[in-house]
DNA sequence: GATAATGGTAAGTTACCACTTACGGTAAGT
DNA sequence: ACTTACCGTAAGTGGTAACTTACCATTATC
């Protein structure tokens, strides 16, 4: 399965969205994160193992603290991602469009 | 429900990453995507309705086809949510390496 | 060293997703 | 009109995802 894949998985899910929102603003640990989220804590450790494997987040361990932060990879993997489709996409478009005038 | 979440959900899937790869290269009709596909065509019928809700493809009805494309607007909302969440996670990044570096 | 704090993992349940086959509906060709 | 081509939808099934509670491991603190 490739990266970007589990990426976009990943992002797809609400609980998700709202962990990587709050990582957006400053690192957390895992029951900082939790607090304020409506699911439990290990709900929360189960979602940041996929970010993880996703290559959205990012681990640092202090004493007993996970302190979990973005990791500025992953989303730009899926920026580059889409960007080329972008690219694509509109080539594939303006040649359909093209053709159509031939008519 | 935001259209964000709906497009990273219907990017996540294999399937229909592999039916947007295909429209990425030219508009096709439902039974053109589904020929060299591993799944039924009414498996792309229910795709293809995924991906229209996610507005990520579009529909042009002639005669008895149907003929998908890539709609733009989708994929570019998608652009500009990760560019927005780039910055953020960027800038939240630098703030988390000076305070570290205060110690 | 006992206790508390922190967080990962296991097991089980529920809900949802992707897929199949079967069917119906509309437009084109003969 | 009959047949064919094209495609969407309904119903049913198997698998997986998200969540809960219970438990365990590790590190700080007293």
């Amino acid at each position: 399965m490739a990266n970007t894949s589990r990426a976009f998985i990943a992002l797809g899910d609400p609980t998700r969205q709202l962990i990587l929102e709050r990582l957006a603003k400053r690192p957390l640990p895992v029951g900082k994160i939790a607090a304020g989220l409506p699911v439990s804590r290990p709900a929360v450790s189960q979602h940041l193992k996929i970010l993880r494997a996703a290559g959205l987040v990012s681990q640092a361990q202090h004493g007993t603290r996970r302190v979990y932060r973005i990791d500025p990879r992953g989303i730009d993997a899926m920026r580059t991602y889409l960007d080329r489709f972008w690219d694509r996409a509109l080539a594939a478009l303006k040649v359909a469009a093209e053709q159509e005038s031939d008519s």
